[in-house]
DNA sequence: TTGCTTATTGGTCGCACACTCAATAACGTT
DNA sequence: AACGTTATTGAGTGTGCGACCAATAAGCAA
């Protein structure tokens, strides 16, 4: 116990800490809101003095920028990755459709609401979720270039069709919060019908056996 | 400039103080965020002492509960007021629509997505967001019931179709913090889009002349 | 081994917040 | 005109935050 108290001073290189910082606000702000990253939270998950993070953000903003655009762009990964263009576009379009539902996908709505809402007063993060904005949009938007390429959709404007998409997400997202249960099919598949719709496929056609 | 610093002691009723300290805290959600809802602020733009808001409110989280539902509820009656059933529910529903864009709207929005993300550490408002949302979705849902009997909307579901338009406009307004101009046409129009399509209406039928 | 660079500490400062409470004065009642 | 109720003040407490900085020690280089 008295151990922990005091602690050595362990001395790493400025890359290696300065990633273990970020990942873990980035956690941090994953599981408990982006207000819960401050230099005094980090540090102690780190078992390391604030003034440290201090050292490596010299404005504690940046640093919140820093775990929002970290987090943002694992999720994308784990959501829709880039991944080898051998899987059809349908399966992976479903397989992404099929994880923006559950807890983990609202953890995700939680932080996107968070970040939208806190980069009211934070232009670091403003610029950060406009720049996540694009790439989780650019990354949908070239998945539904190649289906259109390959002949697996039809639709006049992908780009206008891969921000109808994401503007459902955003808006089934909403309610992380709150209720996100005991929604009728018709609600909670609003983003499956509508990618269908817009994008020429069979009714059921996203639903598939894909995960 | 002597007179301000020593200020003389108003003495008010409770039930007319307790109004106005809950409409400016109103007003200072929806121009300023509910983060800037505290005993000072409002004691100031009262002229009053924090202490005194401390009085009707011996929870500040309370009042900025109440801030929330005087705003939004405010805010609803301005948008889709229940007014007199003479009004035919189609040009109803394209009004309503219709104040779904533009600079105040986005305040609005942003409200929400204020009250949406701040109601994951505050209970009390949490509480208020779902009797808004509850409240919002009634009013809609009434609108297009009304529709539906006098013949003028078609749909399997009027609930259905009410939380349908209303994630649609949930999707667009997530983003009043950021870009809001520049959509195309095709996405800014999608509430009244998805409403025409989901009431059996003619396409532009909902962007008519009503205001 | 000696020395230098700098990562890391420990402490401090100022600010804004909610909350508490005894003292005070405005106003209706008598 | 005196009284009593209570709305309102003033002052103080404690917490958590970012920012700042001199002192310290870890590890690399000479």
């Amino acid at each position: 116990m008295s151990s922990s108290v005091q602690r050595p001073r362990v001395r790493k290189s400025p890359a290696a800490r300065r990633a273990e910082i970020v990942d873990t606000a980035a956690a941090v702000a994953l599981a408990e809101g982006l207000e819960c990253v401050t230099l005094r939270r980090i540090g102690d998950d780190l078992g390391v003095r604030p003034g440290l993070i201090s050292h490596y953000f010299p404005s504690a903003e940046e640093l919140v920028a820093e775990a929002f655009g970290t987090a943002a762009s694992g999720e994308l990964d784990a959501l829709l990755p880039e991944g080898p263009p051998g899987i059809s576009p349908v399966r992976r379009l479903a397989g992404f459709l099929g994880r923006t539902t559950g807890e983990e996908y609202d953890a995700i709505s939680r932080l996107w609401i968070n970040a939208r809402h806190l980069s009211r007063y934070r232009p670091a993060l403003r610029d950060r979720v406009a720049e996540q904005e694009a790439a989780w949009r650019g990354r949908l938007e070239s998945l539904i270039r190649e289906g259109v390429e390959r002949g697996e959709f039809r639709t006049p404007d992908p780009s206008v069709t891969t921000v109808q998409i994401l503007v459902v997400l955003d808006g089934l997202g909403a309610h992380a919060n709150t209720d996100t249960s005991g929604r009728p099919a018709a609600v909670a598949r609003m983003a499956h019908i509508t990618a269908e719709r817009e994008l020429g496929l069979a009714e059921g056609a996203l639903s598939g056996p894909s995960a």
